[in-house]
DNA sequence: GATGAATGAGGGTTCATTCAT
DNA sequence: TATGAATGAACCCTCATTCAT
């Protein structure tokens, strides 16, 4: 048994199934992946500043230099941490079919979005992250609003402004400043991730006596 | 009885205005002043984990030595810094004569005292600091939260509910969660902080479409 | 089936005769024991408070953090020096046949292997440094009593007691106090690195004066 | 009363008993003695180098700057510590009668005055300190050497000659080497100081002892 | 590519010494 | 003379980054 190992080390030309190329692509975006994961979890529990690689790596069980071989260095780490963990999320939002329903479900929906995808989830940490660091780095509040702001808030603007046209709303208001919509989900991550021991403020019932606030809530006209 | 003591301190009149112990007092709480913004420039523009005491000695033009005749520590510093900044403010707020005017005069007496006592000042860039370094540091969120949060927010709570008691709110969200009251705010300072070159955001105005969505804006029933 | 072990290490005869893991293991000793070395000279010349790890990095020809890779602090490092330097002496007095030859010429044995062991080596400036820094380091003393006087003291005080038994001595105070016997090594030890330049003290013609106090010179009966 | 306060301070012209001179004088020495107590306490518990001239100057109630006011520098302070310290008893050593008791009797004084003068007070901490701190400050040990050693060893390297002589001793091994009476005992300080919380070490027993081996014990020819 | 040993700049903190009061 | 605040050099230790294997 022994024996066999050598043999499978060598491929028998003329057979690959997958290339080695492609196997090495993907056991590149595995450890990349690694990596970054291993990222979130430092760099949200020590910031950017106090987080070292040398644990990065190990929890991502690679070896330190390694991290330099997928990231030009910590600060570009960082980046790509953010930009990975947030992008996917704007599709989402701008597939939704926005038009279609009733603008008090249009904002649930896009707190119901916020909830499950970033209160619920690591997102919410790299948005302290974005707050915390932000303002050190540029380039990373840049990114971030190109990249995420810039492309979802025209969408729900847009949406809101339609609700005043349409006569939904009888106000623009939130027209003018959507994210009137969503600061109390923001401020509920915020809140929670430094007094969630003291007061823990719930989420859904803060947005959802928010939204009565903004539309009604059905029971009275 | 009591009006004796000003005459215990006061020396001979005429003689010495300001005795070697008062004076050196004096000297003392500025010296402990210039720490202060010194390292309230640094670690804003740096955060807790990169400001350097260096610099901070260099800013205040002392030797970096000297620091620690006035802070046990940089967390000390750091602390005292945000108490320092924020404590006063808690007065202010408690003062003030919340029951005798309408709950909209209200509402704009906090947002208000928010724009012109924290968004207009260093203090916004205190809060800011709260945001970022309180996850690391528990101790700073707990202060924070003893100091400013459990002592103005009943207050607020309060008038709110009072508010709910008389008929000037039809609905109970804001007392249940009078967070939503100055979210908004909140979300101003922290966008600006991050986003105020590519797009700013007017605080005034935001607040104003802010309460026009929970009070109306008289225009219309 | 032990026979096997070493076949194992054993690569290919005739491709490497030092694999990988070996030379680094061996380079990895290499640093190590260059480290000590010069921590010897630093601590001995300046004491270990006084002693700079900069200095000992210099001295050892390598960058001063790498002083961290084997070591887990300062003091850490200087336990290892006394433990390094003074553990393989042990086994050599253990060892030794004490039983078999005649009480005196036991003494001599061991005040034999103190002159050439200690005095004659490094290992005295071990000694110096266990005496002035063992009262502000109880680890370190106890280090050295447990390691060191535990396991030797036992051995000759057993032989001295047999002595005594077989009437080879005629008191038993040596047995009692079997410090006695190297006292005078150890005051030299200290004269000298004392008082050497002024006085040096010849510690073979002390040591032979002692053991004739103790024992007689054989010219007289 | 508490007028008469003012008049404590001003002295009436004409009257001082003890003139202004010497009150100023025995106050000084007071509190050099003050500083030297002090100072003794802080090297002991810490060393030279790792005792603080604060804590020095708070144990003496006096401020810090003051230790400069009656000694140049640390150094200094350490020397006329070790000065003060040791120099009294030289004067005991020479003035005893030693020519004219039986050398078993000196010997026994000798001893006594080690256990009494030294072991059984604070000055076996000095000859610790001389011991540790010696080799780094030449000028201590010199010190140490011209002014107790120089003085006390040769007259008791006299005595024994002359026990030698008059045929007292047998040997001439105590006269060549006067060190090994009093080797037990400094090897006793070391030991306690080092491990007497494992093994104390008796200084009487061992002493006796000591001087049974060297000059028998009486029970026995 | 992957490793992890090595580097060395950098920062928090201490403390002997000075000096204005 | 006495004070104690202020200084700033020094030193331990960390950690991002490099590089030989």
């Amino acid at each position: 048994m022994a024996a066999r190992r050598p043999q499978r080390r060598r491929r028998r030309p003329g057979r690959q199934a997958a290339p080695r190329h492609d196997r090495r692509a993907a056991r590149r975006e595995q450890r990349r992946a690694a990596i970054l994961a291993a990222a979130l979890e430092e760099f949200v529990a020590r910031g950017f500043a106090a987080a070292r690689l040398d644990d990065v790596a190990r929890r991502a069980r690679i070896a330190k230099g390694t991290i330099y071989l997928y990231f030009r260095d910590k600060e570009s780490l960082f980046q790509e941490l953010v930009r990975t963990m947030l992008s996917p999320l704007v599709g989402t939002i701008e597939a939704a079919p926005l038009r279609d329903v009733p603008i008090r479900s249009v904002a649930e929906m896009i707190v119901d979005v916020f909830i499950k995808e970033i209160y619920g989830t690591r997102r919410k940490d790299v948005i302290r992250l974005i707050i915390s660091e932000g303002p050190r780095f540029p380039k990373l509040a840049e990114i971030y609003y190109r990249e995420v702001i810039a492309r979802v808030l025209p969408v729900i603007r847009g949406r809101l402004a339609l609700a005043v046209e349409r006569g939904e709303l009888s106000r623009d208001a939130l027209a003018r400043f959507p994210q009137l919509l969503v600061a109390p989900a923001l401020v509920a991550v915020i809140w929670n991730g430094l007094f969630g021991r003291f007061a823990p403020l719930e989420i859904r019932e803060l947005m959802r006596a928010h939204l009565d606030l903004l539309f009604g809530d059905g029971s009275a006209p």
